[in-house]
DNA sequence: TGAGGGATGTTAATAATTTAACAATAAATC
DNA sequence: GATTTATTGTTAAATTATTAACATCCCTCA
């Protein structure tokens, strides 16, 4: 499979996040633009991305979900899970935890990290916490891939740089710091401030 | 000011970060190839941007870190205090409201909303947490005009219908169930699953 | 005071992404 | 079973976003 766009692949997520619903609305077929509409998108685009993976529904009556959301896994799920930590388990950290826990079957939440006595070799957010002393073991030991950043900003770029030496491959970054990353170890970025103040931004003058 | 690209208005959010850390550093000017460098973007996109916006340094030294600061106030913020609520003050939104409170001069967390005994009529996080029940009277009384939506799933449809009835004219929706919203008003959606699998995707098989 | 260097603002070119157009075809209807 | 209708897969066009190119300007320093 050549490699698909990152805005493609942020929608076949989407898509079967939203198929995923329709298995618990009893909705085995969807078609191209009730999926589209689902996520104010247009049908051309699903269509597109789907010709981009390759999947072809055999009926016309739609799209199987099930047989949808199994494509799509085979495409950006690995075969093997892929084990993720979230590092810094403070108000953001937990949010994350707790709710990222259990999602997604190849994803698997297996540790987090802190620095603060109290948190740590405790289970918080139905995580065990790690100590950050101890990170480079753990990474090596439950060969964890991805780390989730939610540590004051000060520590970011010191942490994201050990972690990569230690093993990490990818990293989602929600700390305020932008962060440099070798080629090889993929960087998502988000800041919510910046999500406000565009919605701010449109909004004032009613800017639609 | 003509209408401004959704991602030029992201990146002079993201410029107005970094220039305040550069305050924080003492720097009082900055080259475009190093604000563009603490971003992992190109020089050019970031003189583009200010060229969009109308900006030019007087001096060839740099951009004047304070002058290019406020030019961006003028263009992203609005005059008047912008008022927002969190509504749905569980995991993430506690997360959310001590984050963001007192982040932005222009953007005020005014109120939360929760619909919880426990956590009604009392301040949370920093705010004052009203019942959702008082929704449409506290909304109009502090003219509150953008939501942070982090309810459970099932109400966020429902919500956001009756919020943007009460005068919401922004939505900032991390349920992770879609919504519609008239033409008016702004919605931004963001799931942090789609930046994990994204994430995965690319370290799976190093698609870098 | 004037040549050289370095950074900017802007237009033009390129690349990426989305949308449109449409032929192909299955299902529904008569 | 012919005809209409609806939906798909795919190519081509349009739009949007990014990058390159370059003339211009200011500062430096001889
Ligand atoms: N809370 C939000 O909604 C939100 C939103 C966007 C961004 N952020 C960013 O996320 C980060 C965390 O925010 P928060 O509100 O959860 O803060 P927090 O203070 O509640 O949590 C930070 C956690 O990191 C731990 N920590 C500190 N230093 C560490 C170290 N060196 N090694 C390991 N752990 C360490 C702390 O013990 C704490 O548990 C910040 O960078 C913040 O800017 C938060
Ligand atoms: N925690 C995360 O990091 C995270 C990440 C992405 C998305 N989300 C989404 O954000 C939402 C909240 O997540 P959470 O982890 O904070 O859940 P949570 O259960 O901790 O918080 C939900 C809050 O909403 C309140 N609530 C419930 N029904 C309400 C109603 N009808 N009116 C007003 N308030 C009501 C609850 O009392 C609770 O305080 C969910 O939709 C979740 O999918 C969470």
């Amino acid at each position: 499979m050549t490699r698909l766009p990152g805005k493609t692949v942020e929608r076949l997520s989407e898509y079967r996040r939203t198929l995923l619903e329709c298995l618990i609305e009893k909705k085995s077929f969807i078609f191209s633009h009730d999926l589209a509409a689902r996520l104010h998108i247009t049908a051309v685009q699903v269509r597109r991305d789907l010709m981009l993976i390759g999947y072809s529904s055999v009926l016309r009556k739609g799209y199987d979900v099930r047989e949808l959301i199994d494509t799509i896994g085979k495409i950006i799920d690995s075969e093997e899970s892929m084990n993720v930590a979230v590092i810094g388990i403070g108000n953001l950290g937990r949010a994350v935890a707790g709710y990222f826990k259990g999602k997604r079957s190849k994803l698997s939440l297996v540790a987090s990290f802190d620095n603060d006595p109290q948190k740590v070799n405790k289970v918080i957010s139905g995580v065990k916490c790690y100590p950050y002393s101890e990170i480079e073991r753990v990474v090596k030991e439950l060969d964890i891939k991805i780390a989730i950043l939610t540590v004051p900003p000060d520590f970011a770029r010191e942490i994201s740089e050990e972690t990569v030496r230690f093993g990490i491959k990818g990293i989602l970054n929600f700390t305020t710091i932008p962060l440099n990353v070798p080629s090889g170890v993929h960087l998502e970025e988000y800041d919510m401030i910046t999500s406000i103040e565009k919605v701010a931004y449109f909004v004032k003058d009613n800017k639609i």
